[in-house]
Parts: C-alpha cells; sequence; structure tokens
DNA sequence: TAGTCGAACTAGAACGATCTAGATGAACAT
DNA sequence: ATGTTCATCTAGATCGTTCTAGTTCGACTA
C-alpha cells in the first residue's frame, strides 16, 4: 500500500508558499505582523499540505508551553468526571491539558514525573497520595495544585471540598427529620476518610447526640460488610463515606428485608452517577466535579500568570435529597 | 518564597561533570561508549542536579519516539480498564503511553490530533467513531489500531473481541438450561450494538428458536424501560446489550416481583465492576480488557517495528458462568 | 619503530518550531 | 531631494536533546 509519509514542516509551507519560515509562523499563530493578502496564501498553503504545527517543537522552544499537566486515576470513576470538566475549563482559558494516569504499575510519582517532562506548567493532581516533603519538592519548580485533598503543606495550592460542611448538612437534614440514632459508615483508608469521620463525630456531639462509627471503605462490598453488622442493632440513619459505600448497605438491608426509606435513612458522598439512577434515587452529598475541576484550572492558571503564594480554595457541597431518607421511624427516639 | 527555578539541562550536568554533553547524553540514554568510571561521575551529577530529560527536546531530535497514542473516553469505565492494562503491556514493550481523551466538548478528531502532534508512532483508537475515510487518513501517516470495533476498512487495523461468538456462549448457556423464549435487549445507537443484535438473530434461527428483541440502550435506564415492556410478555431469560443494562432489567424486574434467576435468568456483557458484587453475582460475557489491550499494544509495536499489512484481531471472549442463570421454570418451554 | 585498532570522548549539525533584531520599501512630512 | 515612520517581511540564533563524523590516545601487532 501507500507508505507511511513524512509530516510537512514549516519549511515546506514556507517553500510553497513563497516566503520565509518566520512569516509561516506568524500566520500559523495568529499573530499579528502579516498582510491579509499573504495571511491568506500562508493558509492556503498550509491547508494544501495538511500542515500541523509540529508540539514537541513548538513546546521546546516557546518559554510559553500553555499546558496545564492533570494526574488521575483509571480505578475512580468520578477522577474522570473531573477529566471531563478540565478540558473544558482549560480551554476556555487558552490552555491545553496534557494527561498522565495513575495506573496499576504506574505510581503516581511516574504519572507526574511524564508530566513534567512534557513541559506542563503547572500541575493538577487528583486525590494526591505522595507525601508533603515530595510534593513540596516539585513545587519548587513548577505550581502544584492538589485536588481533593487539602493537608498539603504550605507550598502547594489545594482545591478541596468542604468536608466539614457535606457532613454537617446531612446531619442536619436527618436531624431535622427526626432521627437521633445516626450511624457514620467511614472510608477505611482512603483519602478524605478521616476528614470526613471527625466531621462527622463533631457534628453529632455539637448537637448533643452520641456518634456511632462502623469501619467501613470506599467499595460496595465494604458497604455491604458493614450493613450486615448494623442489622444487629439498627440506626434510623446511615452516613455512608460514599454512593458506593452507600449502595452496599442499602443491598444488605434490603436483603435482610429491612426497607429504606421507612426504616433506615441512607445518605451517600459524591451524587455520582448510581445516586442519581431511578431505581435508587440516593440522597447524596454532592462535590460537583465540574466546579471542582473549574477552580483547580482557575488556581493553576493564576499561579502560572502570576500569584505568588499558593492559597487553598474549598468549595462547599451541597445535599441532593432523592428518595432514600424520610423522617425517622416512631418509637425509636431513645439515645 | 522560593522562586520557580529553571530545570538543569545536559549542559549544566556537563559542566557538573567536566565533560561534553554528547557523553552525558549518551551516559543517560545508558548507551554504550562510556568509561565505567565517568559513568557514574556523570550519574552522580545528573543526580546532585535532580537532572531530568526534556522530552520535548528528546522526541524533537530522535526520529524513534517510542510513543504510543492512545484516545479513549471518559464516559466509559470500560476504557478504563484498558487505559490500564495498556500502560502495563506497552511498557513491557519498552514504549510509553500517551492520552487524550475523548470528553465533553471535545470531540475524537481533536483527541487524535493531540496524540499526533506530540510524536505517537501509532495511534490505539479505543472504540472509534470517526468515519473509514477518516481513519484512512491519518493511516497514511501512522499506524492506526482500532480497538472495540473492526469495520475500519483496509488502511487500519483493528483489535476486536469476538460479538458473535460471545452472543453464541451466552445462547448456548441458555438453551442448554432448558430456555427457549430468550429475549434480547439491544444497545440501541451504541458501537458493537449492532453486531450484537445480528449475532443474536442469527444464533437464535440456526437453533430454530424464533428471535425477539426489545430496543435499548448502554445505560442501566435503557434497562429499566426495556424491562418493564417486558413485564407484559415475560420471556424465561434475557441477553442484555452490556452489564449497565442487564442491572437496570434486573431492577425493574425485582421491583415488579419477578425473581431472578428463578423466574427469569439475565446474562450481562463486559463482565465489569458490576457484575462481579457479591450482591449482583451477574453471569456476564467477558472481553477481558487487559488481553485486549495487550493485543492492540501489540499490533501496534508491530506495525511500527515492520510489519507492512494492517490486519484484524480477534479475540474471542468467555462466559462467566454467576447467580443470575438457572434452569428454564416449567410448563413455560412453548415458542 | 611504525602502523593499526578500538575504546573513550567531543564538536557541531540536525530536529522544527519561535523569537530577536534588522532589512526593505512605500507613504508621508519637511 | 531627504528624512522619518510604519507595516511587512526575513536571516539567523535559539530551545535541549540526539546523531554523525571525527579526534585522541593507549595498547597491541608486525
Amino acid at each position: 500500500m501507500s507508505e507511511l509519509q513524512r509530516r510537512p514542516t514549516l519549511m515546506d509551507v514556507a517553500e510553497a508558499a513563497g516566503v520565509s519560515r518566520a512569516l509561516v509562523s506568524i500566520v500559523m499563530r495568529g499573530a499579528p505582523g502579516a498582510a491579509e493578502s499573504t495571511r491568506q496564501k500562508v493558509l492556503q498553503a498550509a491547508n494544501d499540505l495538511g500542515y500541523r504545527a509540529d508540539s514537541r517543537a513548538r513546546l521546546l522552544r516557546s518559554s510559553r508551553t500553555k499546558l496545564l499537566g492533570l494526574s488521575f486515576s483509571t480505578a475512580q470513576p468520578f477522577h474522570a468526571e473531573i477529566v471531563d470538566a478540565a478540558y473544558a475549563e482549560a480551554s476556555a482559558k487558552g490552555y491545553e491539558i496534557t494527561l498522565s494516569a495513575v495506573a496499576n504499575g504506574r505510581p503516581e510519582a511516574r504519572a507526574i514525573e511524564t508530566l513534567l517532562d512534557v513541559g506542563a506548567e503547572a500541575l493538577i493532581v487528583i486525590a494526591p497520595t505522595l507525601g508533603v516533603e515530595d510534593l513540596a519538592l516539585h513545587a519548587r519548580s513548577v505550581p502544584v495544585v492538589s485536588l481533593l485533598r487539602d493537608d498539603v503543606g504550605q507550598a502547594v495550592d489545594s482545591v478541596s471540598s468542604d468536608d466539614q460542611a457535606g457532613i454537617a448538612m446531612a446531619v442536619d437534614h436527618l436531624v431535622s427529620l427526626g432521627h437521633r440514632r445516626i450511624v457514620h459508615v467511614d472510608g477505611g483508608t482512603a483519602v478524605s476518610s478521616e476528614n470526613r469521620r471527625e466531621a462527622y463525630r463533631a457534628e453529632m456531639i455539637r448537637r448533643g447526640l452520641t456518634p456511632w462509627v462502623v469501619p467501613g471503605g470506599p467499595g460496595e462490598e465494604d458497604g455491604m460488610d458493614a450493613g450486615r453488622i448494623l442489622q444487629a442493632d439498627l440506626p434510623t440513619a446511615v452516613i455512608a463515606f460514599n454512593d458506593r459505600s452507600a449502595l452496599g448497605i442499602m443491598e444488605s438491608f434490603k436483603a435482610a428485608g429491612i426497607s429504606i426509606p421507612a426504616n433506615v435513612s441512607v445518605i451517600g458522598y459524591d451524587d455520582s452517577h448510581f445516586a442519581k439512577l431511578s431505581y435508587v434515587q440516593l440522597t447524596s452529598v454532592s462535590q460537583d466535579a465540574p466546579l471542582l475541576a473549574a477552580a483547580a484550572v482557575g488556581r493553576a492558571v493564576d499561579r502560572i500568570e502570576g500569584a505568588k503564594s499558593p492559597g487553598s480554595v474549598v468549595r462547599t457541597p451541597h445535599l441532593v435529597i432523592r428518595k432514600t431518607t424520610a423522617r425517622a421511624p416512631e418509637g425509636n427516639s431513645d439515645t
């Protein structure tokens, strides 16, 4: 068949249009300094040859790469939502996103190095697992924005969701429905699990209620396990670490003939795809991925364009009330 | 605080070590041609300075970039599984993966161009939506491998899963359990929906059974809708387009008091995370993401390293039998 | 002793863009 | 006629690598 052909360069276009390379560069970038007539001629030639600028050369030469490095994990569906939104926000601000995934045999450190190597002007790391030291190290050469985690030291920016407020909303909602026996199934070792657990404890105590934490994890199976434990001594409401855990909890309840929300109310966290399903209709705390992504991109761009000192942006989540929460059942209002 | 510092270059390392740039380049690449003693000296200097090669410059200069471009969609969890596996396979073969996502306002064409611009030596596109013409156009400059779609013309490679075989396995399994009234809820306009639908038709006819297709789609809600339709005239078994659709179908059955697998058997497709959940235990056709990814990467590398003509690899899926399929209920074996 | 060889190393030209500084020439003022 | 200005265009340096074609020098051969 046809053999692979070399891609055209600036030089090729310049020759075809009968001008210098520099002028072609000017036209392709849309920079001022070219007569309209020649501009057209050059664009025509470029189009005929199917010319596209080689980003390696472009990025190498220009000090500004206009590239934002984004590291995410393939294992987290929520990250995909953020990636999606980040693309939109970045291109609105005139930046490109370059991705690097944390995958099975590919640690976060590797993902970050890759981003740096291609010339990213800033790093956005979703739920970084790196230590504060390592993050600070990278922050010496490029602005670093931590997304979904805020205990990242002085050197790096953070954009996170206010877990304290999110949990408070959940508790508040339940209390206003008359619940007092409210349990929290935590996220085990997952990122933000501790934050939410402590927020729950504080909030319960603040209201004169006794905190009651059951160990869990970020997956459906973890929720299942916790649900089975709870069946022995049923609370009137459960606040799960996330939606997937909530799903597991609900499944285990359903299997035991416990009905939701008649017998027990359940609240999830993330307002994910699952929560919205018509047969789930899970009341959930929404962190709003698009908003978080926009804030992270905004922060990164600000830092690139001059803002000196890192700061932390905290977005307040909101509660999406659906069908898994209702008034507390009667005769169960003891402490 | 400390201001952003320029990253060290080959030149810096060369000066620090008291050798030429070329020598440092040799050492950093692990190429032969440097005495062990100087090699150590250079590595030491590089380490002290925190030197990392700038991949833009490296890729620009070397004809071989050893880069595989991978385009995926943020909306498909299954793609994430493939990305994960592709990383592992690529690095085993000495290649790097560069990602580009198809996201909300970011069409596939854009994702592909980005990959080309950074110098990918081959393109792996997961479930391409581009026309055969456009794919062929790109294939003129670089090998293109289509993953999960096989009607892509002569110019591009394809790695796909044998839908025909997968559906046949599903039908076979059900027939062996005594089912005759087997319905297929299709995937609507989704990729491979048509393949599976036609495979189902052919397979049913081949066995002297009458095909029965209900329109559906790739999501849970689509399954729900189809499930509701089916309740009026219940089949003994359902083959869903994918796991998510199967989940929706099962939910709608459960809500109507129809029990699975006692009254109806259900088979999904993808053997996703959901199918494996302990409270789902969905019998499902597995396409085996790691195997598909490995085949695609292998194909891409083969083409890069000399294989002239594109070909298509078809992997045979396998059926994972769990708890949603059982013997057909008695007295329901009419046509 | 001179010649050959190979290992270790280096200078300088790529790669394909952008950027700086300057050339060119038409239009206008003096 | 001369100088000034401005828009338009270009030559050549540059980004940080890799690659090509040497050079250098000690060891070995004849």
